[in-house]
DNA sequence: TATAAGTTCTATACCTTTATAGAATTTGCG
DNA sequence: CGCAAATTCTATAAAGGTATAGAACTTATA
């Protein structure tokens, strides 16, 4: 028995066509996109393809699933690491706008297409994202403890905002390759922090320096 | 002939094809739905739909710019009005936001749908949004001018901040009902002005009177 | 009422798509 | 090699969707 290449050899094909139809989807929609472009992207046959998915509403739940795991994973490192509250910020704003950057098209997947998924199936996913917001709020509620942020700061709102606005920026960079994308988190970072009205200088002007490892 | 009640009969069911196809668009997106779905809506059978639309790409078409028209006339109301500049920005994240509180589905398939047009049918849809995005643009500029705003504030940056913030509430708009969404415009216009960072509050304090015909 | 234009319906040609079954091929190993 | 399991292929059933043609019905008006 062929255990051992077997695992090897359906894991990293089943690892492909997760990722062919990520690559489909993002480009044609769920109902756009037909079992038949997901095969041929990965370079095997319509037939094949329901080797390794029972059906094509499966495949879109494994890849929002793969999508977001990802991306809820790296908010995890970020919660729990030991960076001052604005460091986090940007931190956060960096991973979201960078994966992006990086093609992660299971991601835009999930924010687009989840929904065409059945209650049931969409329950972990929600779950998922339901993390990563509370984290996010936790992230702000701490900021607000430490004295960062107002008092007056409601971090379920404001946690909302940031993810929008880092959704809205996502189509932009698809689309803009050669947009600077480090030049954008600070713009991004400064706006949640400092909004667009004049303010007098606080002893704040390192702040370049808080994120170093984000960005690959 | 019938003319007079030719015109009133076409156009007013055209409008009905036009908002049924929207509604149908934005539940199940383009290629989700079928003619079908968009006849029944409207009370007619599927093949009398083709009286209306030569093909369902072209209620696509239709449904788009109905949605973005309407969205840029009020954008620009607001820019040629005579309010100072925080005003109108709250003036079009109200203008923005309920919106979507309205229902108006066209503009949620033109944010979500428009894409799945062959690029000569998109023209007008980008000229229209390239509208939108300048005339906020110049709202900053003119903020940055008198004074409400920092000078280093790029306007081209601020601009696409604001609209995928509001974009990224529309989703949850449409999702929860219950929301306030005076609190929100609030909330979200408060943000782009001030930041969530604490800072000596200046003479501004009625803030909310700035906003008065903008909530219907 | 008779007429003609306008509107909707029925029926269908044609195509694409999903999912399945079973044959064929590949793979690793004794 | 030659086997057995794993993987992929071919072929196809079944279903659903788009668009068209022409018949049937409605409406306003002469």
């Amino acid at each position: 028995m062929a255990q051992v290449s077997e695992r090897s050899r359906y894991q990293s094909q089943k690892q492909l066509a997760i990722r062919s139809a990520a690559s489909v989807f993002a480009e044609k929609g769920f109902h756009g996109a037909s079992t038949k472009d997901i095969a041929e992207r990965m370079g095997i046959k319509q037939g094949s393809l329901y080797y390794y998915f029972k059906s094509k509403e499966e495949a879109l739940g494994e890849v929002c699933l793969y999508g977001i795991e990802d991306y809820v994973e790296r908010m995890q490192s970020i919660a729990v690491s030991d960076q001052p509250f604005e460091a986090k910020l940007m931190a956060i704003i960096t991973s979201h706008l960078s994966s992006y950057r990086e093609r992660n098209e299971a991601l835009k997947v999930h924010n687009d297409e989840r929904l065409y998924l059945p209650e049931d199936k969409r329950a972990r996913l929600k779950e998922l994202g339901s993390n990563y917001r509370q984290q996010l709020e936790r992230i702000f509620e701490e900021g607000a403890r430490t004295g960062a942020l107002r008092d007056s700061v409601e971090c379920h709102f404001a946690a909302q905002a940031v993810i929008g606005m880092c959704n809205g920026w996502g189509d932009i960079i698809v689309r803009e390759p050669d947009l600077d994308l480090f030049d954008l988190i600070q713009k991004c970072t400064d706006l949640v922090l400092n909004g667009f009205v004049e303010r007098p200088k606080k002893k704040r002007d390192g702040s370049e320096a808080v994120c170093n490892n984000q960005d690959q």
